[in-house]
DNA sequence: CGGGATCCCCAGTGATACTG
DNA sequence: CAGTATCACTGGGGATCCCG
C-alpha cells in the first residue's frame, strides 16, 4: 500500500491480488466456462443450442458448468413450461463486464503470441540438444 | 500470415477470443502459476524464497510451474555457477504486462464481490429446500 | 427437450526420498 | 541450494443410460 495503485479503494497487497485473481480464475478456469459465456453473451440460448455450439463438450459437462455459472450468478436461467421442454440461459450484466475484462487478456495473448512462440521454440531446442554439450 | 496489424482492433469472432482466452488460462490457470507470477513480478528471486513464500507449494509443483512459465517465456532463468547453487528467477517484460491484465480481473472481482456471494447464497438456499414443498 | 445418475479413466497434484 | 524420481491419491471430465 506504498503505491497509490489503481482507482479501486482497495488496497490489496499483492498476495491479496492474487488470491483474488484466483478466485475468478477458479470460476472461469474450467474447460468449458468460457465458450459457454461467449455463447451465451450474444442473447439467449437454449441447452440443446449450446450443446451445438460449445462443440466438443458432453452433455453432463454443459450441465455442470451451466449450474456452476448460474450459482455464481453469471447466468441466469428461464424455463418455459411448454409442451416441449424450452429452458433459456441468459448472461447476467457482471457477465458481461467479465466478458469484456477478459478482452484485456486476449489483447496481450495477441500482442506477444509470436514472443511466446519464439521462447517456446528456443526452449525446446535448448531442452532437445544432446546432453554432454 | 494474413494479418499485419497491430492494433488489437482486429475484428476476431466470438469462438476465436474464446479459444485465445483459453490459451492465456491454460497458461496461468494453473493451481499455482499467479502466485509465483506475483513473487517474482517483485524482482528477482530464488527458488527456495519461492518455496516459502507462496506457501503451500510444493517443491514438485514450484519445479514444474517453473519450468513451464520459462518456457512460455514469462519468466527467465539464470543459474549462478557458485559453490552453493543460486538460481534466480525474473519475471519478463511480458509478464508484467500479463499481471496488469490480471489486474482488470481483481477490479471486476472486488466490484462484483458482494453481488456474486448473494447470488450463491440465493441459489443454495433455492436449492435445499425441503422438497414437497 | 433438458437434464440427473452412474461408472470409469487419467492428468494434475501432494508426499517423500534421493542427488549434484 | 536446487532440483529429480517415484508412488499414491483425487477429482475433473468423458461415456452411457434413464427420467419427467
Amino acid at each position: 500500500m506504498s503505491q497509490g495503485n489503481t482507482d479501486v479503494s482497495a488496497h490489496v497487497g499483492a498476495e491479496d491480488q492474487a488470491c483474488t485473481v484466483r478466485q475468478v480464475l477458479d470460476r472461469v478456469g474450467g474447460k468449458w466456462s468460457i465458450g459457454i459465456l461467449v455463447a451465451a453473451s450474444k442473447g439467449p440460448v437454449r441447452f440443446t443450442e449450446l450443446e451445438r455450439s460449445v462443440e466438443g463438450i458432453s452433455r453432463r459437462m454443459l450441465t455442470l458448468t451451466l449450474r456452476q455459472l448460474e450459482r455464481d450468478g453469471l447466468l441466469v436461467r428461464t424455463v418455459y413450461p411448454t409442451v416441449p421442454p424450452k429452458v433459456e440461459y441468459r448472461a447476467t450484466e457482471i457477465a458481461l463486464e467479465l466478458y469484456d475484462s477478459l478482452v484485456t487478456l486476449t489483447t496481450w495473448a495477441e500482442r506477444h503470441r509470436a514472443t511466446i512462440a519464439a521462447a517456446r521454440e528456443a526452449y525446446d531446442r535448448e531442452h532437445a540438444l544432446t546432453p554432454t554439450s
